[in-house]
DNA sequence: ACACCTTCGTTCGAATTTGAACAACAGGAG
DNA sequence: CTCCTGTTGTTCAAATTCGAACGAAGGTGT
């Protein structure tokens, strides 16, 4: 199906509605720019790497399947098992074989990977308050989570489907 | 000055916070995702090269200095000259010396390119409807509005400092 | 047991992105 | 004019990203 019927006019959006995807777009670049920066900086992570370190560490034994780690990133399959495999040369990750399913590979998170983590971990929050989180007013932030965590919500839908 | 006194334990996110700095990411992921994909399949275009054709087309001539294009984007420069050099060779963009600044250079949108964008936008427009601004209410989009541009607008200003 | 379709993670090649280094020029201060 | 500093766009090597193709298993129905 056509996102749009040939032939008629678009709905073209208006300049609320324009404010606030640009507004989304640039906040977005800018934001990963710096973030991106500050930890390779501070910490020599990239941001992928560290949202790797932080979904392990907030999973059950420290360890995801690859594909569910994928997902939980939103991120390619070949781009998980490349930065995987940086992050086990650094030491700061494992991969375990999974018991029940030889194909099945854990990502699991190394002792040293946890201290990283723990060190990477203030400066980064502190950086996103500073220019996310602490710009915002309280309303703004329940809004910005209800509104974005729906977005998200169907977009997880039919991207199964 | 570092972004956390060493010693005094950072502040952490509540999980409002939480909340909202997740369904940003999620959401801005699984929105690039989306739309990077539609552009491709649909006009052969990548997403930044449609942003390209955008900000060109919103130029007084159709045309921008590298340098501003760049900052209009959130890119590096020599992101832009990469692909200004890819939309050349597809003949939507064309490079023009300026005449006041001879190291200067604009970056012109031709009539193919302001062809090519007239039929890229319908569908592009019609997904960001469907995905963000049509899931939001009308309030919701305003505080998204305010809030973000108020984020973007720091995030540029010690960005140039 | 068999065929069939799905899932798992990796590999591969191509495209893209970035920061640093660079050469050429602009714009003043002296 | 001359030196000095900042800007402009490009080039370069390195890192990252993605999708398609792949081999190897899982799981199901017959």
């Amino acid at each position: 199906m056509p996102s749009t019927p040939p032939g008629s006019e678009p709905r073209w959006l208006d300049h609320d509605e324009m404010a606030a995807w640009r507004g989304f777009v640039t906040a977005s670049n800018l934001l990963n720019r710096r973030l991106e920066r500050q930890l390779k900086e501070d910490s020599g992570l990239s941001h992928t790497q560290y949202e790797i370190l932080v979904h392990l560490s907030a999973a059950p034994a420290g360890s995801l399947r690859m594909t569910e780690l994928a997902e939980k990133l939103v991120t390619s399959k070949s781009g998980l098992t490349y930065q995987v495999t940086q992050l086990e040369r650094m030491g700061l990750v494992g991969r375990r074989s999974c018991p029940s399913d030889v194909r099945g590979v854990f990502a699991e998170l190394t002792d040293e990977g946890r201290e990283a983590l723990r060190q990477a971990a203030p400066g980064h929050v502190a950086l996103v308050r500073e220019l996310l989180i602490d710009v915002l007013t309280r309303e703004q932030l329940a809004v910005l989570a209800a509104g974005l965590g729906e977005v998200s919500a169907r977009l997880r839908l039919d991207d199964g489907a």
